[in-house]
RNA sequence: GGCCCCGUAGCUCAACUGGCAGAGCAGGCGACUCUUAAUCGUCUGGUUCUCGGUUCGAAUCCGAGCGGGGUCACCA
């Protein structure tokens, strides 16, 4: 039961149960009263349901056409579909690898046994049978039961979802869980019915192994920083605020790793990577989450070129182990991850698709003048600094066009603090960013490693945040006195782990690969 | 946060310009020895998200709230 909101003006009531769920509570008493444990401690399966089927089948060949070979099991697993007709009941059970079919007739159990199961068990339930393997009339791989037992009974009756195989093949699913909400509020019930949604999951956790993988064998070390934090810093985002009592002093949740894996580096652990949690207080939607999966590495002695070479390596290689190909259609377009990707100077790509070439205006006030004059239908903020303007263009011309994967480079100074300057090109830094299918997939840059640069540049984000306190960043010092001791030159790597998700299941919401979404309380009374 | 859309049985959805809230699945009872969305007969199931208003009459119209989806803004 969640809390109401304003501090648990709601108090735990008794549930209210459905007539559906009084029936199951009634068969549970019952079973009590029968000297029948409904949740019994232990099970004894001996087969999941792929691993009868595989053995089955392999002991069919083996005996050649005509006989039946005698293959024992006990299988366990969760009532998906039950038709009983007279003295024969057919059921499927659902367990971690699929489904099988369980065929319970009087002649092996008796009367009494069979209207113990049609009577006492539902849809939903756990189950374990034992028996031998047959197939039935249409061929389908069976367990004939001759001993059954309840492993847990379900009350609340799962979600109604139906599948109907076709003579094709395609299973079509009638009537499955839909409501976007109640999948999300209730993911158990969800992965319960919806087996495509499971497989997201397993495809989640192919994608972080793969990354860990690859990192691992280029010789990263995988290192855990501090997600609760005396102060917050690496990215522009408002944080979770938090206190620590026995301490005595305001603690923040990280809205990324940079600072403290850069500290590694100073401490000379040369290749570092962190997979883990991010958290950012801000707006909820298709692809944000405020907790997120972020991937950081940073890496001695390399710059931002070999970063991306190292990227595309990371990223294809994922897109393999996950998909099983370089090529990934998502939302209906083909992704060729193969490298090397399109590489693309950001004011190149910007000057292509809006005719801006920003490098003619070196002032926030020109810029705008010139956005306005060429594209008098886009309203980009009048208060806007240089690279803000920069990143409207971006995001308003240039980004739509990056469906294929593609980096661009090079961007504004003043919309990167952390990142080194081009030699020669004081207004320009050395960052990429990589795109696909239209979104920033991942930011990356040679990572300035001057401390008094740091502090400058930091002093400077300060006074353009001044007005707006809420994204105003505190200064490190912790941060300037590691940089001090001498940082290697390095470059470093983010990547938002949900979206490459995404991405590689195909799905249009970072919810729909998040087990558990951020959602608003539920509060059923007012 | 702005704008648009949505909220009906356990699940998926109907209900015309306001006129007795329905169906399929699930569930109860009965029949059925190879079913697989099993089938057939029969029955049950509702605070139409909440509160208020208009009306002889509201699932439907109006207002407020709660929750969700979409979109825009925000997100170096």
């Amino acid at each position: 039961m969640g809390e109401g909101r304003g501090g648990g003006r709601k108090v735990r009531t008794m549930p209210e149960y459905t007539s559906l769920e009084k029936i199951r509570l009634e068969k549970i008493e019952e079973l009590r009263a029968e000297g029948i444990e409904p949740y019994p401690t232990r099970a004894e399966r001996t087969h999941t349901s792929a691993q009868i089927i595989a053995e089955y089948e392999a002991a069919e060949r083996q005996t050649g056409d005509g006989e039946t070979p005698e293959v024992k099991a006990t299988l366990a697993g969760r009532i998906r579909a039950s038709r009983p007709m007279g003295k024969l009941t057919f059921a499927h059970i659902e367990d971690g690898e699929g489904k099988i079919q369980l065929f319970f007739r009087v002649n092996e159990l008796g009367q009494d046994q069979l209207n113990f199961f049609n009577e006492m068990f539902d849809l939903g339930d756990f189950i374990q049978a034992t028996g031998v393997m047959m197939r039935t009339r249409s061929g389908e791989a069976t367990l004939l039961v001759h001993d059954f037992k309840l492993l847990a009974k379900s009350v609340t009756p799962l979600p109604a979802a139906k599948d109907e195989t076709l003579e094709d093949g395609t299973v079509v699913r009638h009537a499955a869980l839909e409501d976007q909400e109640l999948r999300a509020r209730q993911r158990y019930a969800d992965l319960a019915v919806n087996p495509d949604v499971r497989e997201i999951f397993r495809k989640r956790a192919a994608l972080i192994k793969a990354l860990r993988k690859f990192l691992d064998d280029q010789g990263f070390l995988e290192v855990e920083t501090p997600i609760l934090q005396p102060l917050y810093g690496g990215a522009a985002a408002k944080p979770f605020v938090t206190y620590h009592n026995e301490l005595e002093q305001q603690m923040y949740l990280r809205i990324s790793f940079e600072l403290y894996l850069k500290r590694l580096l100073v401490g000379n652990l040369e290749k570092v990577y962190e997979i883990g949690r991010d958290f950012r207080n801000e707006g909820v939607s298709y692809k944000h989450n405020p907790e997120f999966t972020q991937l950081e590495f940073y890496w001695a002695y390399a710059d931002y070129l070999q970063v991306m070479e190292l990227t595309e390596q990371m990223v294809s290689f994922a897109a393999k182990e996950v998909t099983g190909g370089y090529k990934v259609t998502y939302q209906g377009q083909e992704l060729d991850f193969t490298p090397p990707w399109r590489r693309l100077e950001m004011r190149q790509g910007i000057l292509e698709t809006s005719w801006i070439n920003f490098a003619e205006y070196t002032d926030a006030e020109s810029l705008f003048k010139a956005i306005v004059a060429k594209h008098p239908e886009k309203t980009p903020d009048p208060h806007a600094t240089r690279g803000k303007l920069i990143d409207f263009l971006l995001s308003e011309f240039l980004e739509p066009t990056l469906i294929q994967p593609t980096f661009l480079y090079d961007y504004p100074r003043d919309i990167s603090p952390l990142a080194k300057s081009k030699p020669g090109d004081p207004l320009t830094v050395e960052r990429f960013e990589g795109y696909v299918s239209g979104f920033e997939l991942c930011n990356a840059f040679t990572e300035l490693n001057d401390p008094l640069d740091q502090e400058q540049r930091f002093l400077e984000m300060g006074r353009d945040y001044e007005a707006d306190d809420e994204e105003r960043h505190p200064l490190d010092e912790d941060y300037l006195r590691a940089m001090r001791y001498g940082m290697p030159p390095n470059g470093g790597f983010g990547m938002g782990v949900d979206r490459l998700a995404m991405v590689f299941t195909d799905k249009h919401s970072i919810r729909d690969v998040l087990l558990f979404p951020a959602l608003r309380n539920e509060l059923k009374e007012g």
